[in-house]
DNA sequence: TCAAAAGTGTTACAAGTACACCCATGA
DNA sequence: TCATGGGTGTACTTGTAACACTTTTGA
C-alpha cells in the first residue's frame, strides 16, 4: 500500500427553516487553524469509525438531537473535498454530509468550537477552508430533493400543517407557491402525508389540520420550482 | 491533527452501451489482496495530485481515451465509502466515481491489473471488497441522470442519429421507449441536438439524419421511465 | 413493389396553473 | 360582520401516450 496518508475529516451542512428562511449551522474555530473564524461543524472520522457514524455523532453533539437515527430529521452523504492545499496542516480529505433537521433551541457548541450560531443563507460569513463550496453544493443538493422526494417535512416537527410544510418549500427555494394548489399536491400525493384528528385553533383564520410524516419517500410527479418552468418569482 | 490516518483510493464505475446493452468495465487483480478476483478499476491518489485528477488519470490509463477533458464522455464523482473493515491491509476510504463513455475497442489494462473488459451488466460476476455496491450505487445514479439531464449523449459518439440516442436509454433503463414519441421530445428540446446535413445511408429504412450534441445540460421537462409512471398508478 | 426504419399528425388523457369561491375561526 | 387563512371546485393549458400515417431507402 502507498505511504501518502490522508487525515479523513467530516464536515456538516446543517439546513433547518426558522422565522421562513433558511438557516445553517455554523461554528467558531476554538483552535487552530482558522481559529476565531466561522466554519461548518465537523470534526475526524474516529478508528473503527464509519463515516457516517461520525457525521451522526457530531450532529448529535451540535444540536443537542439524535438526529441520524431519530424519525425526525435527515442525513445524507454530500462529496468529498480532497484539494491538496486544502488544508495548511497537511493532506485532509473531508467528506461532506448533509442533513436537515426542524427548528430548535440555539445550539450549544462541541467538538472544538468556541461558538455556534444559526445562519440565515444571505447572511454567511466568510467561511473556513473550502466550506464555502461544500455549503453551496449543499444547498443546491436541498433544493433538488424537495423537487423529487418527501424530504421537505424532515424540516417539520412530528405534526405540522400544511401551511408549515409550504413554508419549508418557499424557504429552501427562494420562491413563492400557490397555497391552494400546494394543498391539493401534498394531500392527493399517497402517504406523503397522514392526517390526525386535530386542528390547530388560535390562529387568525380557519383552524389548519395536523399531518405527520406517512411512509412515502418518493414524490411521482416531482414538484417543480419556478426556475425550471419560467421566470422566478422572488418572495419577499 | 489526529493520528488515525487513512490510505485513499479512487475507485470507477465506466459505464458503456455495446450491443444494445449496458456494460460496465471490470479489471482482474494483478496484486493481493483479492489477487485474481474482479473489480473496479482505480487507484491511490497521488500526493500534490487532488480526486477529480486521480479518476480522470485512472479512467484514460484503463481506456486509452482521455475522457475526463474531452467533449465526450462524462465523470463524476459518486460517493465515498470507508467501512472500517472493507480493505484487509488497513483503513483505506474509496471514493467513487461515475464515467459514461462511447462504446470503444477491447480495453488494455493498466494500474495493477492483469487483464480488463467490458461486462453486461447482467453478467457481472463477484467483485473484490465492496465494490458490489458502488457499482449498484452508480447505475442507479446513472439511469436517474438520464432522466433529467442530457448525458445520455455522453454514451454517444461525436455524431450519432435519434435511434443509436433511444437506445442508449433503452440500454441503462432496461425497457423500451416508443421511437416516435422519443424523436419529439428529443428534437424539441432545445439545444439538446444540433442537426448537421449528413444523412446515414446503407440501412435498410429511411436513412436517419445524425446529429452532434447541443449546450444543453438539463432536460425540462424530464424523461420519465416506466417506473416513475407506474409507481404512480397503483390499483386504484 | 414490398419491407423496414425515419419522421409527422392527431386524438385522448394526465397533470399543472390560475383563480373563483366556500369554510371556520378570532377580533 | 369583517378580515384572515384553510380548503375545494373548475376552466385553461401544457405535456405525454398511443397510434395512424407519410417518407425514403435497400432488397
Amino acid at each position: 500500500m502507498r505511504g501518502n496518508l490522508f487525515a479523513v475529516a467530516v464536515n456538516l451542512v446543517v439546513l433547518t427553516v426558522r422565522s421562513d428562511r433558511l438557516h445553517v449551522l455554523l461554528i467558531e474555530r476554538g483552535e487552530q487553524p482558522f481559529l476565531g473564524e466561522w466554519a461548518l461543524p465537523g470534526g475526524f472520522v474516529r478508528p473503527d469509525e464509519d463515516l457516517v457514524h461520525t457525521a451522526s455523532r457530531r450532529l448529535g453533539e451540535e444540536t443537542g438531537a439524535d438526529t441520524g437515527d431519530a424519525v425526525l430529521g435527515h442525513l445524507e452523504q454530500l462529496a468529498s473535498y480532497a484539494a491538496p492545499d486544502r488544508d495548511p496542516r497537511g493532506r485532509v480529505l473531508s467528506v461532506g454530509y448533509l442533513a436537515f433537521v426542524p427548528d430548535m433551541p440555539e445550539p450549544t457548541p462541541g467538538g472544538g468550537a468556541s461558538a455556534s450560531a444559526w445562519f440565515p443563507l444571505d447572511r454567511v460569513p466568510a467561511l473556513a477552508f473550502d466550506h464555502k463550496q461544500i455549503l453551496e453544493d449543499g444547498v443546491e443538493r436541498a433544493k433538488s430533493k424537495l423537487e423529487y422526494t418527501t424530504l421537505a417535512a424532515s424540516f417539520c416537527p412530528s405534526e405540522f400543517t400544511v401551511t408549515d410544510l409550504r413554508r419549508v418549500y418557499e424557504a429552501v427555494w427562494g420562491s413563492s407557491l400557490d397555497p391552494r394548489n400546494f394543498q391539493r399536491k401534498v394531500t392527493s400525493t399517497a402517504d406523503f402525508l397522514v392526517p390526525t384528528p386535530q386542528l390547530v385553533t388560535g390562529g387568525r383564520g380557519r383552524p389548519p389540520r395536523l399531518f405527520r410524516r406517512g411512509p412515502a419517500t418518493a414524490l411521482h410527479p416531482p414538484m417543480l420550482r419556478e426556475s425550471n418552468r419560467a421566470a422566478e418569482r422572488p418572495l419577499s
